[in-house]
DNA sequence: TTCATTATTCGATCATTAACGAAGCATTTT
DNA sequence: AAAATGCTTCGTTAATGATCGAATAATGAA
């Protein structure tokens, strides 16, 4: 028998198994909140080994779903762009009416949203706050991609110690793109220091065994005041 | 380490790697044609045995993605619904825009972008300017992802039964996007009902065994009148 | 410097599943 | 009735691809 229909448009199968592999399908669910996360922590979503993740995360790339920013000795991997957000919810929409199975969102999300460490700084809402709270009181300069240091103010009500950080080759201010805000947060030495010091004073703390910092009331009021 | 992010939505990979099988994905592209199709049409489509094709039918249909009517010894496979045909015609879209290589230009595909069936409406050129036809006279109202209806008076020129077809659940007007022209075009009952009258009054006629719509010349210039 | 961490590549193994021959069942044809 | 057709199920084979251990490279921390 001969083969009748055209075959048209493009080839929608390596799409749809680049999207069909449970690994790569959790990867790319994960990415979905918007946030740029680690091969490492991606890998963990998967419940893969990181070799696995990193085979999977080459193939997206290739794929072009997904894209990476190498920063440090991590890869922040995200959504190559809207369009492969935007398929991927279709699908799940689509998936969702085909099969009554949902997942709820569970409160932790909201949380991670809010306030958690990205690698040893204070990301999310609260980073963003962080960051614009000393901004806005000139206790940080920016320039385009350039930061320094402005009054010192601040990091002294803290009783951070300024001068040893200085020492360090470290540097201590350097920004870090949040994909969840789509905004430059604070990172460096000096970022690490001051999350660290709202543990210590009591303003916050780490949830264990997550990303997730938790802001006590009188914590968060503190913050407010100290960045007001 | 232990999972952090909360996995929101359904799972997406069962979906996925089920379009994702090239075998699959040829029968579901025959599909999109809206013609019901028997076993045997779409194992040479798919270019792999009887037994091969009846596996893959089997979970298709198990997916909730194809259905069939049994009529004697045959089975006419066809898509569940329009939601499968519309999740398809995305992921053509989005493949097309990552893998421009892939499109091919065939002689006969001239025709295929000319006009063609979406599943059951009008697609191609001739479906963009149906669109644009309905939109400049009103007879639809697009906002932004949403679409209604307008002055219905080129639909009663048409002799359309309007009332009966919004008694229905199915929506009558949706967006569908056309790959080929990266633009939106009609879909839903109204557009179907469109194209079958199209054809009843001889404006146009499918080419059998193809999706190509053939527009004689006096039905083309109807076609315009009746969008002047 | 040295050690730990992050992520990659290589190589081998293992699991999944697509594929098809053969057989079985149902329906239509002769 | 028997034969032919359409489709499926069974059982086996083969190939694709996911997975992980080990090694490598690069960066950060001490």
């Amino acid at each position: 028998m001969k083969v009748n229909y055209m075959r048209e448009g493009p080839d929608i199968s390596k799409v749809a198994s680049l999207i069909g592999d449970p690994a790569r399908a959790n990867i790319l669910t994960a990415l979905l909140s918007g946030k740029a996360l680690t091969a490492r922590e991606l890998a963990c979503e998967a419940a893969v080994t990181a070799q696995t993740a990193s085979a999977h995360l080459s193939k997206l790339v290739e794929g072009k779903l997904v894209s990476f920013n190498a920063s440090g000795r991590h890869r922040y991997y995200k959504l190559m762009d809207e369009d492969v957000a935007s398929l991927l919810e279709s699908i799940m929409v689509f998936a969702a009416s085909k099969d009554i199975l949902k997942i709820r969102t569970g409160p932790k999300d909201v949380q991670l949203r809010e306030a958690r460490i990205c690698y040893n700084h204070l990301a999310g809402e609260m980073g963003i706050a962080l960051f614009d709270g000393l901004l806005r009181n000139g206790a940080i300069e920016v320039e385009g991609e350039y930061i320094g240091l402005g009054d010192t103010e601040i990091f002294e009500t803290l009783e951070i110690d300024l001068a040893s950080l200085q020492k360090q080759r470290r540097p201590i201010l350097r920004l870090c793109l949040d994909w969840s805000m789509r905004r430059h947060h604070l990172a460096g030495s000096l970022a690490q220091a001051v999350l660290e010091r709202f543990v210590e004073l009591g303003w916050a703390k780490r949830v264990d065994g997550t990303r997730i910092i938790e802001f006590t009331p009188n914590g968060r009021k503190s913050f407010e005041n100290l960045l007001a």
